[in-house]
DNA sequence: AGCTAATCGAGACGGTACGTCGCGTCTTTCG
DNA sequence: CGAAAGACGCGACGTACCGTCTCGATTAGCT
């Protein structure tokens, strides 16, 4: 059927995973393509063959950190936005605060990067809205905010904190995010 | 009293002015430290001599972008946080987005780089927090969630679209925003 | 065999010739690296693959200088040696003073500098050696001194005049020198 | 009378010394002003003051080494050349050889260090001349060469195999060399 | 079995920018 | 007025990176 010779199957993981390794190192500047394909022990050659640029080149590894997130909607809002956010929150705290920004920077920079890493986070927030909505429905969220709004003040803060202001997310934030979007728990009063 | 010929006092704002119109137009890695030395009419020495590398001459052009804002607290916590939060994100608007993300990754990277960004915000954060707290005293925004938590979600939101969604942020943003952090504004039912 | 992209044959020639003019030019100081690219035709990566610096392109240069000279001795080594002389000084003569200088301080710096240009020479060196021993044996010159020591004599001149007194070296003073190394010629008395 | 503060007489000297260790380790182009300045606790402006450029203070350099060598003519041009031509040799011999190669390469570069260093040597080849010139007015040499050319014979081949051939100058060289030039000794047979 | 087509490794190449070094000039303050 | 200190302009050097290119060697399917 297809006449040439097979690309090599085991490039692609190889690479991405040396790709991975530069990064974590150095950010995005600090990784550098022939150093990449160097690592992956691979001709830049074939690298440049699958992926176009360097910054495809990251899209691709970051989309493969996409990791299917199982999550349950338990019904309680409270709960189901206290174990989404915590997830997201755990998520940002696992690879280096640089990694993320540096993220950020080549998103902005990169419209194709931005993509792949709004891409990322999309089946979260989803969820995330989808609770929102089905609270504010159930009359649990007080009305007078928009999901997307509410959305925002959930998980703006934990990249607020992260890139800007420096101060530590745990889990007692977390709840105190919650805790200030929902209101107070009626049922501990 | 300092012995050598002094510093001419020109270079650094004739420097830092053409790196501005350097960076708007092509971004952090569009501006070219040549190209930036040739504009100001100075010598890429003279222009290495205050600035270290390239990273920290953008460092000092953001920190110029520190202008004393005027405030003054009207006492209506719902028009000053309008206020106020307009004007940080009239001030994130006014530069290209991948200053900020490269401001950010800059001080995930550089503590030193980190401590600048944040002393940039510090006065407007400052304000804010006097604001909720204010208002929080005064009963006229709910009491169960901390006032950082509420300065948190009230800023963060819009780093957040800034750096991750994307997505505008317009007056009616911020109009909102406000309007869920304070509660429906009783004088408009 | 050879497995990359080959290297471009073209470029070694332009190069060298591009230094060549610059270096007659300006000499050694007034050769730039950039500029010699910039007149060849080529990107400055590419000259400093082949050479690691400009010394050693310089070094290149001289090298590509050697030119085959052909000399068929005559057997009268009075005109023989006028010959081979006045080859070396023609030579001498015919790139700038500050060339044969600066590789002169180059060949004391490095070695394996030092090893090329005496390569450059061995060439007519050993004729001339050859040509002053042939003669000894045939009783035309004076026994008492070695062939090296004659030789030394007959070229040694050159160099001394062309770095040192800076007096000039012309086919009168070649003339004088193999006059005064094989004695008065007996057939004009 | 002369107005102002007077010249530091130390700084001359401080100068010409720390100028001669960095020509010693590094050659004419190792030889920074600024660290000549520097080693000598001295401002670059004093030094500028005083010698107008880094040629002119080479030169200045150069003209402080020249030794006064008592020379007295014993009237036998055979011991009086030895003694000459060794003492010429053993100058060499005493520097780098680096030094005087770098010395002649700034001498073709620089005219006005190119007299100095003439200049250095001129007592010495004038003895040389002088002792040549006697000889040949007393008959104990041939007189088929002139003076000019029979002291490059001598002298040259000194710079020659220091600068281009790199074979050892030793004190039976020399002898071989004088013996050369003037003949066969007399007395010896 | 031979031809054809695609992949891979290796490295040359152009272009652009970076940061450093050196020279010689200048502008100050201090003695 | 000399000296110290250091800023400044200019120009060159050598390095790093990106993305393209040109090869030879390999591995398949197709005729």
């Amino acid at each position: 059927m297809v006449r040439g010779r097979p690309r090599d199957t085991g490039v692609e993981a190889r690479v991405l995973e040396a790709a991975m390794a530069e990064m974590r190192a150095g950010g995005y500047d600090g990784l550098s393509v022939d150093r990449v394909a160097d690592r992956a022990g691979v001709a830049k050659t074939t690298l440049y063959r699958r992926w176009p640029s360097k910054a495809e080149l990251v899209v691709a590894m970051i989309t493969g950190l996409r990791a299917a997130v199982p999550f349950e909607p338990s019904g309680d809002p409270r709960r189901d936005l206290t174990e989404l956010v915590t997830g997201i929150a755990t998520t940002l705290s696992a690879v280096p605060t640089t990694l993320i920004a540096d993220l950020a920077a080549a998103a902005a920079r990169e419209p194709r990067v931005g993509e792949s890493v709004r891409a990322l986070w999309a089946e979260r927030h989803a969820a995330v809205t989808a609770v929102i909505g089905q609270a504010q429905a159930d009359g649990l969220v007080p009305g007078h905010a928009s999901p997307a709004v509410l959305v925002d003040q959930l998980v703006g803060p934990l990249y607020y904190r992260l890139l800007v202001t420096g101060e530590p997310i745990d889990s007692a934030y977390v709840r105190e995010l919650v805790h200030s979007t929902l209101g107070p728990d009626p049922e501990k009063s």
